[in-house]
DNA sequence: GCTAGTAGTAGCGACTCGCTACGATATCCT
DNA sequence: AGGATATCGTAGCGAGTCGCTACTACTAGC
């Protein structure tokens, strides 16, 4: 287990209270860290992945929250249903031009923009450090990855055989995949081995 | 400002997800995320931090919430209340053996554990990269630092002038310091130039 | 001693969040 | 086909967060 010298309880402190003033400056645009947290996650969920459920799974919170978090931002306008092409239990959740509009005024974004003040190599070290310690939680409680397609056991590239339905191929869904598919995240994703 | 190369979104959305998770993970031992969050800052506060105030600052929020979460961690025992010697308008805030006994299950231990896992150079280089970030969210929302008196301004050794008061002295408050004051974080830290 | 200023509390309204129960669709198994 | 079973999402409850605006109690400056 830990480590004599580990810096282990530095690293969860920091961690903490960074995470906790994030949260305690998104009180914003009329919206609450909940909110913005299912908005900037929409923003980048591919067409297999905005749904409430999908949403749900993300957050680690129960069907219920999502639920009622996801009528806030209806009503508000930044978010609209759909029902999900050939699957009438499912709604398909899309950012309004208002809600793409709020997204400019994120908290985090700032946040991104400070970090890449940082100097690139300290930036790949955290950011590889981050990945590893996100990585062992996700496995710990057995949550999806949720990452982009090209890292996924269940991609495969076309190649020469690339015709007008996409580039590339999900062979858990049999689907397709364009190139911004691709680059979004996914609920089925699991990492390539 | 931000570099083409940066790895920005990537640092703030990991970041992100593990501070959901780890919220989300939080309703254990009949606390919730805010009442854990009280209840860590309290076993590392000293004792010129230990009032609502300093907690209202640490967390970024405001007096009411505070008083509020405050007043449950009292009802459910895990916190006590005495009068701050000296100052009759502040309270200090201690914790009770129940309060210390919960914190043994505290999730944010278990990810220090992992972190302790991580490999010692990637350890250190999470904990610098962590430390820089929180610097510059810390700077610009204007927050306290609530370092440790040794890395602060203020704080002065006494080497061989120390007494039977303690070893150390914070020269802002005119107070001798104990080992034990000094390993806690202080609100009125200020870093060293 | 009067006036600011500071520490903490009280109460309101909007909201989160886990929970249980529920309706609607989908799938599986004879 | 038809019924059991599972999945997707919602409704409503209760406890609690959280920002806000008073408000009380104490302290300090002049």
């Amino acid at each position: 287990m830990s480590q004599s010298t580990s810096s282990g309880p530095f690293i969860s402190a920091a961690l903490e209270r960074l995470a906790r003033l994030m949260r305690a400056g998104e009180h914003l645009e009329g919206l609450n860290p909940a909110q913005w947290e299912a908005l900037r996650y929409l923003a980048r969920a591919n067409r297999f992945s905005n749904s409430p459920g999908a949403l749900t799974l993300y957050l680690g919170a129960t069907k219920g929250t999502i639920s009622q978090t996801v009528k806030a931002l209806e009503r508000k306008g930044f978010v609209s249903k759909a029902v999900r092409p050939g699957e009438k239990r499912s709604v398909a959740l899309h950012l309004t031009p208002k809600g793409v509009a709020a997204l400019a005024n994120d908290p985090w974004a700032r946040l991104s923009a400070s970090a890449g003040d940082l100097g690139e190599k300290t930036q790949r070290r955290l950011a590889k450090g981050l990945k590893s310690l996100l990585q062992l939680e996700l496995a710990h409680g057995q949550h999806q990855s949720f990452g982009q397609c090209s890292t996924c056991r269940f991609f495969r590239e076309k190649g020469l055989e690339a015709d007008a339905s996409g580039p590339h191929q999900c062979m858990l869904l049999d689907e397709p995949l364009t190139p911004a598919d691709s680059a979004h995240i996914c609920v089925e994703h699991e990492p390539a081995s």
